[in-house]
DNA sequence: TATTATTGTCTCATTTTGTTACAATAATAC
DNA sequence: GTATTATTGTAACAAAATGAGACAATAATA
């Protein structure tokens, strides 16, 4: 089976069945919190980015490809945060749209529209440095608020919502911030990705003496820009 | 294929290949944590209790299922941890030694000896209540103190201390010992469940304050029994 | 009846966090 | 140039949480 292009849909023979991984992709873009959504041509379906799990491939492996695919990043923070198993969240109506829409007709039965438990994961990249690329089935792929979400497909937004939940819990001990601001940034930012990520105002004062107190920052010379007040000092994470 | 009893092997046709899952059973018998461990017939492997998941089922209600079969208990505390993904972790010599062991001789290439991924979970549930019941291909099941474990199989060790971990990450807010304790408990029962899990000795008088500044516990009268001494208060968890 | 070990609570010291205040200062307006 | 403005870094004190020790109460035992 093939589409107009010819190119081959993933073959039974190269992947586990039943197996599949989605990809939560937290940026940050120093006002709100966004993850990467691909949108299927003419469908109005968006999706979290996923793939499938080649036969003789960790799933670790396999899913790293799959970002380092997307964003051309490598060596960026993941996170396995569930496995999502439910019976009914594998919708093949959907599945199909998807594929005709690109040309394929899958058989009914094919491998592709059978049912998927999907291990999610999350990744925490740095918004600037990435170029997305769509998938070879979607249209688009673009950056979307996490406030301000367009329908997904599937059982996807509670995927999003999970990710959301796990990483406010890991805010304290993962060092967040390492992996969603640049390598020198200030006080104000990093103050920025925490009340964004928890979704609450912090208290400027009390937040700044305990991340001097945690020992975890580098202070840089001040920054001479900005707008009609004291510079601020740029700082970066020390080396762990 | 069949055993000498004639009890087939779980077909293809009823169960999802590739997928597995594997429960960590965590129990307190008052002085430290054990958990259940599966003894097979004729080899030396000891392993963790886990099963498939059928075609039309949640993985959810298929651990459950296990959970339930091994030990008789409904309505547990359950928490599914990590999803283990790595292609070397399945060892098809130890499933096929297992199963001869016990009578089958599955050909090669048997869906049983393929590659499975494994969601793990663990649960929580009262020593003293559970009646564990061997599976049928094991000889025995037993509690083993988590710091004097036999060797088991597989990666079954490294999946041991990920659940070990993430229980002790979440004590604090899973009330772990709602799930571990008799219905009503004294302080110092609840404080070594803490001391258990986290592997450390706690301060006896800030432990107290801090449960009761908690307000989730209701105090009882006293228990008159025990040693030499004042007699404590028994407690138990405020609903929810 | 005295002894013993453990429990519940109190007190005070120490540490952490919340809150307010204020001097320093880079850009802008004049 | 000089005053104005908004933000930054830090100090100071208050309030809350935690650490550490002391002690009276008391159930079982000797």
């Amino acid at each position: 089976m093939a589409n107009k292009e010819n190119r081959p849909l993933p073959s039974i023979d190269e992947y586990l069945p039943h197996i599949a991984y989605d990809l939560v992709i937290f940026g940050f873009n120093g006002k709100s919190l966004k993850i990467l959504l691909l949108e299927y041509d003419n469908t109005s379906f968006f999706a979290l980015p996923g793939g499938f799990i080649k036969r003789d491939e960790n799933v670790d492996d396999a899913v790293k490809r799959g970002l380092e695919e997307r964003t051309g990043l490598k060596n960026i923070f993941l996170e396995q945060f569930y496995t999502f198993g439910n019976v009914e969240r594998p919708k093949p109506e959907v599945m199909r749209t998807i594929l005709e829409a690109n040309g394929f007709d899958p058989k009914d039965g094919h491998w592709l529209l059978d049912r998927f438990i999907s291990i999610a994961h999350y990744a925490l990249i740095n918004f600037d440095e990435v170029n997305p690329k769509p998938d070879r089935l979607s249209k688009s792929i673009n950056w979307y608020s996490i406030d301000d979400l367009p329908s997904l497909m599937m059982d996807h937004k509670a995927i999003v919502l999970k990710a959301l939940n796990v990483l406010r819990n890991n805010l304290e001990n993962k060092l967040v911030g390492i992996n969603l601001l640049p390598d020198k940034f200030t006080m104000k930012e990093l103050q920025m990705v925490y009340e964004t990520v928890l979704g609450e105002k912090l208290r400027r004062t009390t937040f700044q003496r305990k991340m001097l107190n945690k020992d975890i920052l580098t202070r840089h010379e001040k920054l001479f820009t900005g707008g009609a007040h004291k510079a601020p000092y740029l700082y970066s994470f020390k080396e762990h």
